[in-house]
DNA sequence: AAAAAAC
């Protein structure tokens, strides 16, 4: 095995971008692409989140790259200009996201990559489009939008990929969908993406490319993730989430994702999140697309420890770092909670999945785990003794160091304790903690400790504040789903 | 029912 070159069927262009991004071989599911033969069909890539889909369709695409349009204009019906290959995403940070993988894989091939996506300046996308990218990454609206005022052609468009496939071919999508297939040349290879295809969306996916699509999958086909350890806690009547989120926070000590049911769910966990004292803010379509990606941009380069989030960072966002998610209510689905989950344990990494189960949702919440194959382990809460002795044995060393002046140990856990005490007077902190370390408070596991002398503060989402930089040490090295 | 997705 170790004379075979891992890069074997990688168009030279690409196999230089990979090893210069640091990628010592290919993923399973990058290798069965190349191995399938897959670049002259109608692909179906089905592989567990994190195991790097993008640049897979990356390697599908660029096999029909290499070799010069077959599409050769008539006099009689000359064809606009416009990119050879499409790809549709659910959300817009996944586009954006997309177009940066895309991007830097194809970077040698002579192909340009853009991106258009609602919530931003649309003569800005009419100016770019003059330029006619090779590939168009894009959300459904804002593609049709440039579609129907005639600042996209996809006459010329040679393969198109449905990313978070099965999530576009829901009926929320269809219309808009089936309006911008309209327009693609009936020779196309249409191409779907995604960590789930459940049997219901299988007959709408058989249609949509044909009948014909060779199947490709990676390790463990069908199966879910074995990086992410699973939890589940029961949380009774009257029992506080936002306490329980808190208390998670302090224990956990890293960046959290927390996914909640509303837009307004993330704005008041948020919310409430800071005026204990951390580095919280919510995502939702709620914000604006400016302070969406600011919001996005601050979590991945850890700015701050916990996004509270709608679905709508349930899919394809790879933050390679992210330890821990946090299910605040139920997932409406199997596949949603696979791919809630599947936002931790990416490239090989662990992560760890928690959800917090009302009572009454524990028959529906126990179908949901068996349906997407996870043996969870139910526990009963964490005691706020528990959490104490968490959080005292993480701030201990730092304390240490801020009595001493001593540097404090260089830890990524640390940072996040780091910022908690950041502003309060270390005596403080230690009285604090003492008093949380009662065992009296054991009785009662739903009064979770709150650090008294926090202050609310703004987060400021453009730059770091203290001493405190932790991250981030290079690029996802596998990319999305 | 709510989330996302165009202005």
């Amino acid at each position: 095995m170790s004379d075979v070159d891992p890069f074997t069927g990688v168009p030279e262009p690409l196999r230089a971008a990979m090893q210069a991004r640091g990628f010592a071989t290919l993923t399973a599911v990058q290798r069965a692409v190349l191995d399938a033969g897959a670049q002259e069909h109608n692909v179906r890539i089905s592989s567990q989140t994190g195991s790097g889909k993008t640049v897979a369709i990356g390697l599908v695409l660029a096999h029909g790259l290499v070799e010069p349009p077959a599409i050769t204009a008539q006099p009689d019906a000359p064809i606009p200009p416009g990119p050879r290959a499409l790809v549709i995403t659910p959300t817009r940070e996944l586009a954006v996201q997309v177009r940066d993988e895309l991007k830097w894989l194809l970077a040698e091939l002579n192909t340009t990559v853009d991106v258009v996506t609602g919530g931003t300046d649309v003569r800005g996308e009419q100016k770019m489009l003059r330029r006619v990218p090779t590939i168009l990454v894009g959300t459904p609206g804002r593609l049709l939008d440039h579609i129907r005022s005639g600042a996209l052609s996809c006459a010329r468009i040679e393969q198109v990929v449905l990313d978070e496939a099965d999530r576009m071919l829901e009926m929320g999508f269809r219309d808009e969908l089936d309006a911008i297939i309209d327009t693609l040349p009936e020779q196309r290879r249409s191409h779907l993406v995604s960590a789930t295809f459940n049997g219901v969306v299988r007959g709408v996916a058989d249609r949509f490319q044909g009948g014909e699509a060779t199947l490709v999958t990676g390790d463990n086909a069908g199966e879910a993730n074995a990086d992410i350890d699973h939890v589940a806690y029961l949380v009774g009547r009257g029992q506080s989430y936002a306490a329980l989120v808190n208390a998670l926070l302090l224990a956990h000590g890293q960046q959290v994702l927390v996914f909640v049911e509303r837009r307004t769910d993330a704005s008041d966990l948020a919310e409430r999140l800071s005026a204990d004292g951390f580095a919280a803010l919510p995502f939702s379509g709620d914000l604006s697309q400016a302070q969406r990606t600011r919001t996005l941009n601050a979590f991945r380069n850890g700015t701050i420890q916990a996004l509270c989030s709608t679905d709508v960072a349930a899919r394809g966002i790879d933050i390679p770092d992210i330890t821990m998610v946090v299910h605040m209510s139920p997932p409406n689905d199997a596949d949603s909670y696979t791919h809630r989950a599947g936002r931790t344990g990416r490239a090989g990494k662990r992560g760890r999945s928690v959800l917090l189960v009302p009572t009454r949702s524990e028959g529906y919440m126990r179908r949901i785990l068996a349906q997407a194959g996870i043996d969870a382990q139910w526990q009963p809460i964490p005691t706020a003794a528990k959490v104490t002795k968490a959080i005292v044995k993480r701030t201990r060393k730092l304390l240490h160091a801020r009595l001493t002046g001593e540097q404090p140990p260089q830890e990524k856990s640390l940072a996040y304790a780091e910022l908690l005490l950041a502003d309060r007077d270390p005596k403080t902190v230690v009285a604090t903690l003492l008093e949380m370390a009662e065992p009296d408070l054991a009785r009662s596991p739903m009064d979770v400790p709150e650090p008294e002398p926090a202050p609310p503060r703004r987060i400021d989402t453009r730059r770091r504040r203290g001493p405190w930089r932790p991250k981030r040490g290079g690029p996802s090295k596998r990319g999305g789903d």
